[in-house]
DNA sequence: TCCAGTATGCACCTTTTGGTAAGTATCAAT
DNA sequence: ATTGATACTTACCAAAAGGTGCATACTGGA
C-alpha cells in the first residue's frame, strides 16, 4: 500500500525526527552551524556511520544544510535550513516538557530495563 | 553503562512517545476516553498485540489510565491521565507543524521508499 | 449449537534499526 | 616513514521493533 498517509500531524513530524540521533542533531544545530567532527564530539558516543546516515536523511528531508568547503583536509559544515528551523521551533514545547519531567521519565525508562532484567533472572 | 541520561528534553519526550502507535493513541485519547475495541477500530490497521503492548507501556509510564469495568463481556476504557494531558499539550505545536507540512513530508517519505526500490531495480 | 464479539496473552518469525570495525584520499606534523 | 586528523563508505552482525496467528473465557444472538 502506497497510502503512506499520516493520520495526525504527529505522525508526519515523527517520521522526520524519528531516528536515534536526530533529536540531538537538531538540538546542537539549533544553536549554530557546526563542522562534522565538531558535531560528532558534541554528541559524544555516536559512530560515524550513524551520524552520517542521520545527517544524510535530514539533508534529504530539507532539514539540514551541508556546506562542503572543498578543502583538502575535508571541511564540511552542517546547519539548519529555514524549514529545519520551523521544526526546531515546533519542538521547543516538547523539549521543555521533556526537560521538566526528565527525572520522572528517567525513572520510568530504568524501570522498563529493570523488568527485562527480572525476566532474565 | 546505566547512565541512561538524556541530553536534551527531546530525548526524554521521545522515549515516551516513541513507538509506532503511541502518537495515534495519544491523538485519539486526547479527545475522549475510549473502549479498547473502539480505539482499535479508530486506528484502523493495528494488530491487537501492538495496540495492547503500546497501551501497557503508556499505562506504565503514567500517560494513560485503564479502567476495567469487570463486566463479563470484557469492558475496558482508556483515557489520558493528567500527566498524559500535559504531554498532549506539549505535542500540539509539533502536531500542528506536521499537519501544516504533511504534503511535503509525505513526498519526502515516498522518496525514501523510492530510492530503496532503485537499489533493487 | 455454533459463531461473533469482548480484551488480552503467547509463540514464532521478519523487518528494521543500530553498532563495530575496517578502509579511502589527502595533507601536516612528528 | 609513520601517525593522526579530516569526512565518509562499506561489509558484516546483533538487537530491537513490529507483525501473524492462535488461544482464552464468557455471553448473546442466529
Amino acid at each position: 500500500m502506497t497510502t503512506s498517509g499520516f493520520i495526525c500531524g504527529l505522525d508526519a513530524a515523527l517520521a522526520v525526527i524519528g531516528g536515534k540521533w536526530k533529536p540531538l542533531i537538531l538540538f546542537h544545530l539549533s544553536h549554530e552551524a557546526r563542522r562534522y567532527g565538531d558535531l560528532r564530539r558534541a554528541i559524544g558516543n555516536v559512530s560515524d556511520k550513524m551520524l552520517i546516515q542521520q545527517l544524510k536523511e535530514l539533508e534529504a528531508d530539507g532539514i539540514v544544510d551541508r556546506l562542503d568547503f572543498k578543502e583538502i583536509p575535508p571541511k564540511v559544515e552542517y546547519s539548519l535550513t529555514a524549514f529545519g528551523q520551523t521544526l526546531a521551533e515546533a519542538l521547543k514545547p516538547l523539549c521543555a516538557w521533556g526537560t521538566e519531567h526528565m527525572i520522572e521519565v528517567e525513572k520510568l525508562m530504568s524501570r522498563r530495563g529493570a523488568s527485562e532484567v527480572e525476566k532474565v533472572a
